[in-house]
DNA sequence: AAGACGAAAGTGGTTGA
DNA sequence: TCAACAACTTTCGTCTT
């Protein structure tokens, strides 16, 4: 647990040697035990501890991984020292030169895929998706990182991308906000690698359905069934009457579940509503009359 | 006080020249 | 690369409960 690790000299002593003490988030020199940072909360360490508990967790239950884990702990790296070099014989140098470098570029694309993997699982359950998005995630950045894909873009837009694609097509989409935040990525970023994935793989890009953002939105604001129920055939006549093409399909979610919700008579302001799903009290307003304009069986005599 | 409603101006992203 | 454009947001005032 306690790791001593070498970083900038002690400001008090000038000793090298520090101590992180993990679990009260301190960097404290070794020498003098000056506390020389507190509250730690640097990347690394974040993803993993969440990676040591997400470990446990997946230990206990499911199939073994397959494409989600890397060949971890298992490493070896060809001689780089000095005397090595002397070890071969001239003839055999360049070989020996060529060697080492396919060893390092193959040593850099497998930590680039387990720095890839461990982020995926981060994102994936900081976005509580399915193991099956998980897992095509996992599987095309492989691809994508075989064919080269990957090159000169970054690897979490890349992932993100691949997400957003992969879990809208899974009936389980995610906002393109919620992405990017899992990510620590702008939006523009996330769509831009969405797009370029799309392009790459030949994927046609369908816009996500309205009804599949329902039940997260219920759940979330604590809805009942019958609420779910009522927005979900809503929205079917709603889509019979095309009222909403070209509509974001959450504000048409929204609208449809505030609707739902009132003809329910519980409880759920436009206020409420709006802030869980991301999206402005306006927007549900606006799409809720064009749906009810059209529809109009939005009245008090159903079920 | 709180929520619903809508007008008007502003924002960020897409599209087409 | 730029302007036009549609969807959506922010802001604010009014009305209802």
């Amino acid at each position: 647990m306690a790791k001593a690790k070498t970083y900038k000299k002690c400001p008090e002593c000038g000793k090298k040697e520090f101590y992180r003490d993990e679990s009260r988030g301190e960097l404290i020199c070794k020498n003098c035990g000056l506390v020389l940072k507190e509250k730690l909360i640097d990347r690394g360490k974040e993803w993993r501890a969440f990676d040591a508990e997400q470990m446990k967790k997946r230990a206990r239950t499911g199939p073994p991984l397959t494409y989600t884990r890397h060949d971890k702990g298992v490493s070896t790296k060809m001689g780089r020292g000095k005397g090595e070099v002397f070890k071969v014989p001239k003839r055999k140098r360049s070989q020996y030169f060529r060697m080492r470098k396919w060893d390092r570029q193959l040593k850099s694309k497998k930590r680039s895929l387990s720095f890839a993997l461990s982020e995926l699982k981060r994102a994936v359950s900081f976005l509580n998706l399915p193991r099956t998005v998980h897992e095509s995630v996992a599987r095309n950045f492989r691809e994508a990182l075989d064919e080269g894909f990957v090159r000169g873009r970054s690897i979490e837009s890349i992932l993100a991308g691949l997400l957003y694609a992969v879990a809208k097509k899974n009936k389980t989409p995610r906002t393109l906000n919620e992405i990017s935040e899992a990510f620590a990525l702008k939006k523009r970023k996330v769509g831009k690698a969405y797009r370029y994935i799309c392009r790459k793989l030949g994927i046609r890009i369908l816009p996500a359905d309205p009804a599949d953002y329902v039940p997260r939105l219920c759940s979330m604001l604590k809805l009942s069934e019958k609420v779910q129920m009522k927005a979900l055939k809503i929205l079917e006549k709603a889509k019979e009457k095309s009222v909403i093409s070209g509509k974001g399909p959450i504000g048409v979610a929204t609208a449809s579940i505030y609707i739902a919700a009132t003809i329910v008579g519980e409880e759920a302001t436009q206020r409420e509503i709006a802030n869980t799903a991301g999206i402005s009290e306006v927007t549900i307003r606006n799409i809720q009359n064009e749906i009810v304009e059209v529809v109009g069986t939005g009245k008090k005599s159903a079920s």
